[in-house]
DNA sequence: GCCACTGTTAGCAT
DNA sequence: CATGCTAACAGTGG
């Protein structure tokens, strides 16, 4: 599950726990696991301190010497976890990278072993495309950019949010959580989207991200970050995962659809079809030209 | 037991 | 090109 604030509550917890350390050897449980890497593959590591790490998009990134770099994608079940030596580990735990100290390893855990690993040399994001592909950051994105990103596009507005190479970062959960927030119905193609709608999308992405962060994310089933703790934001839910439950604002039933292949839920009632402010109705396209003129 | 469903997205068909 | 399904995997719940 692990969507944005997920991969950046564990990117902060797993960062003071292995920053500054240096690796001893990583061994790879799951061979398919990693998708690239230099040749020799991760022995390439050995001697390796790690310098900082980083998430973009829903990916984690470990930066170490020698400009080489771990690049993480958790998927759907993956896990990122600091362990001490002595801990027990199950059957899921595809990759460990343990430390000349001795002290806590990090384990990558994936019980479904859809999550990959890449190893690059040199600026991952010049260095793989896994990274280059990706859209802007939600949380850094201006409004101006936000519409510009949107403009000219057809397809429904939920399939845009989680499409990454649009914006990147953005899941299931709060693709949802982001629309009842801005009270668009999630089938809505971009093109009836008003100037206003665009405007309160942005700050909504802004709004639930920023809050899930602070809840140090979402725990439905597998996600904890690197100690292992749960998330808290799932209490905050308003539609996800309520099918039948009231709309917290309305008390009208929360629905559920499917959309761009995924259940999508809403509330028939705050979340119009079709765009809101009919009467004020822009294309994205608008928020491009009008932000020209100024 | 069987079937539907799950947080993602690459790959393929339209 | 853009868009929209489906499969890849393992587990859970009806």
């Amino acid at each position: 599950m692990p969507e944005l604030p997920e991969v950046e509550t564990i990117v902060r917890s797993l960062a003071p726990g292995i920053c500054g350390r240096v690796i001893e050897r990583a061994e790879l449980l799951f061979k398919p696991l990693l998708r690239r890497a230099p040749r020799g593959g991760l022995a390439v590591l050995a001697g390796k301190r790690v310098l900082n790490v980083r998430r973009r998009g829903k990916m984690a990134i470990v930066e170490c010497e020698g400009g080489l770099s771990l690049v993480f994608h958790l998927k759907m079940t993956g896990q990122l976890l600091l362990a001490g030596r002595g801990e027990a580990r199950d059957i899921h735990t595809r990759l460990v990278v343990k430390f000349s100290d001795g002290g806590a390893e990090l384990r990558f855990r994936d019980i479904r072993k859809f999550g990959f690993l890449l190893c690059v040399k040199g600026a991952p994001e010049s260095a793989c495309a896994e990274l280059s592909c990706l859209g802007p950051e939600p949380l850094d994105i201006t409004i101006e950019d936000f519409g510009r990103a949107l403009s000219g596009r057809k397809a429904r507005i939920k399939g845009l949010l989680l499409d990454q190479s649009v914006i990147a970062g953005i899941g299931n959960i709060y693709a949802d959580e982001i629309l009842f927030d801005s009270r668009i119905h999630p089938v809505t193609r971009a093109p009836a989207l008003s100037k206003n709608d665009v405007g309160r999308l942005w700050e909504s992405t802004r709004k639930i991200l920023a809050l899930a962060i602070d809840a140090k994310g979402s725990t439905l089933r597998d996600y904890v970050d690197a100690e292992g703790k749960p998330g808290g934001f799932q209490l905050f839910h308003k539609v996800y995962d309520r099918e039948g439950e009231p709309c917290v604002t309305c008390g009208s039933p929360v629905k559920r659809i499917r959309v761009a292949g995924r259940s999508s839920y809403f509330c028939a009632r705050c979340q119009r079809r079709g765009g809101r402010d009919k009467a004020a109705k822009t294309s994205p396209a608008a928020w491009t030209n009008s932000a020209k003129k100024r």
